[in-house]
DNA sequence: TACCTGAACTGAAACATTTCAAACTTACCC
DNA sequence: GGGTAAGTTTGAAATGTTTCAGTTCAGGTA
């Protein structure tokens, strides 16, 4: 009677003896079934193989068991180790994650933030291509719990997990002050990124704060934060003469930074005598790099768990009110700024 | 009548006047509704902003739309470089993909397993823990379509894509014998790991087809497949009296191969002259090391795509036959193994 | 004995779709 | 002006759960 099919409450009821509602008691409520007739059911469901239709449960119930983190670029570690945060959490809650890609394209963005309203995920997390794009206002507009991780949010029309990264563009290059550079670079890019634009913002604030020229603080753009476009920016850099050129960078990101160091090396220049570096993020394989990578932290992991929790308090609790956490950013001084590197 | 709800195909069948079974047609089958009342449907649809709802979508055509790769290990770029592969192969064929990450933990691995199970998953991607866990059995046996990434399983009972690891340990060796060197490490672990032993086996094939003292070639074994487990392994072999110590190290991946790097040369020794190191995988951090790392480069996009595209043939074509695929590995020379570095 | 109680179980409705046979329209042909 | 074919549209069944108002029944109380 269940030829090929694979079996449903249905057959396992039948097989039990009892009727369908009780099966789906055992499943859903197992202290209203007698342990007699909850043993038999279970002995049914593990001879039949039964294996509970999440679709049917999903729309009878109305509420599904996942949750979605939409990352902006699955090539930077630093977004895995955030979703790692977010999967911890997402466990302890006995929900399933959902990890799409947007890879930076916004087109694509909207491509899986529909898919996932089809699939009423529970809530979603994101790391926005652009926090303003109307889509992000429609999916408030429909109720679905969201956060925003790793950008803050002007409005308070929903939650936000980041680091200050004014401050960070500020100690990295207070940093980079206190080492004695007296030109810096600044590369990264696209501006309209604003991770990108913040740390320059906190670059510039304390540059002149600290009373240097405006012009020996160089804004070198770059395409996107790529190992690839940090190469091209060291290209560019080591072609200027070396009295034009800045005695130190600070990029928007580690995978610029390790691009950049890997050309500088590869052009024969010393890091950190004729360029010192700092990156951001903070990612594992800034310690390992040609020369260990200065870099502004980010409790990574930190970031995704508190997100998933805002989220969660948004799914359930009904009187949640929308927050806006800010982490602190944290230099982690290594070789490619510090000379003669002293273990630390 | 529709106060709070998400619109229904119901409330749009009702907004435009005409039957549900049209509002479906709209969207599964426009070709056969003419254009005046498409157009309607359309406009009553986003009026209401209409989403359809993929788990009753689900439940009666019984397919999914979602594919499923379950990772072993998310803090090694590798398998993000795999999930790339297999989400372009996914989105071609217009579905979601699923991540999930075992941490290299059977239990996970099963829960995991399990969620997909209910999900309903068209098909499911894995490198698992252990290739001959029951549960991939099982797997099989409910006829669920199934491709091993990674690793290749001995019998034909299901599709598999991989590299010959053999060959790459293989070639790894062979070429730090070529470099003149003489006494070598095998680092790696556990070797219940099958890319461990494989590529272990294939280093002393080649070792003692070489001539060479079979003592000669030390297995260093670690915990799992780490930056720290580099490090520490670096620890034992720094520690040991130099005459003993192998002149060159073999790891079993690229995050031991950088943590064995980053050690070795915080330990004041030189790479390669006091050691040289050969990783495995070639992710792109690799090139960007303290060391510029040699390594044995796989395919790694393309492993994904052709696992996908296998497993979408099996989920598909009704006269699927299983395939073992194999690609070939391809060392890598960088400076880590060979002295005064050329750009290569 | 009659009545009540609570625990255990049942059965049918509901969820939002897809599918498909049947019904209804047109338009065209003889 | 009847017949037919092709093109549209309809309505109801079916998918596998959960939920909840009822039913049953054993045991206790008056």
């Amino acid at each position: 009677m269940l030829n090929g099919r694979t079996p449903s409450v249905k057959d396992v009821a039948a097989a039990a003896g009892v009727s369908l509602g009780t099966v789906s008691n055992v499943m859903n409520r197992p202290e209203v079934v007698s342990a007699r007739t909850r043993e038999r059911v279970e002995r049914a469901m593990s001879e039949l193989g039964f294996v509970r239709n999440e679709s049917a449960r999903q729309l009878r119930a109305g509420t599904s068991r996942t949750l979605a983190y939409v990352m902006l670029d699955g090539t930077n570690p630093f977004f895995h180790d955030v979703a790692q945060g977010i999967e911890l959490a997402a466990e302890d809650a006995d929900l399933s994650l959902f990890i799409c890609n947007s890879n930076s394209r916004l087109a694509r963005e909207e491509v899986h933030l529909d898919r996932l309203l089809q699939q009423r995920v529970q809530g979603i997390l994101i790391t926005p291509v652009d926090p303003a794009a109307p889509h992000l206002d429609e999916l408030i507009r429909r109720g679905v719990p969201m956060v925003i991780v790793d950008r803050i949010r002007n409005a308070d029309s929903c939650c936000s997990v980041a680091v200050d990264d004014v401050l960070g563009g500020r100690i990295a290059v207070e940093h980079l002050a206190e080492q004695g550079h007296t030109r810096v670079a600044f590369i990264g890019g696209p501006e309209s990124l604003g991770q990108v634009h913040e740390r320059l913002v906190g670059a510039r604030e304390i540059w002149e704060s600290l009373g240097r020229d405006p012009d020996d603080l160089i804004y070198l753009p770059t395409e996107t934060l790529s190992v690839a476009e940090g190469r091209s920016a060291g290209e560019r850099l080591a072609g200027l003469p070396a009295r034009r050129r800045p005695t130190a960078a600070f990029c928007a990101n580690d995978l610029l930074a390790l691009g950049l160091l890997q050309q500088i090396i590869g052009a024969g220049l010393r890091v950190p005598e004729d360029l010192a570096i700092v990156g951001f993020d903070d990612i594992e394989f800034a310690a390992a790099a040609a020369v260990p990578l200065t870099s502004v932290r980010q409790p990574r992991q930190e970031l995704g768990r508190a997100a998933a929790q805002l989220v969660l308090d948004e799914a359930t609790n009904p009187d949640h009110r929308h927050r806006q956490l800010q982490f602190t950013p944290e230099l982690v001084a290594r070789a490619s700024t510090v000379k003669r590197a002293r273990a630390l």
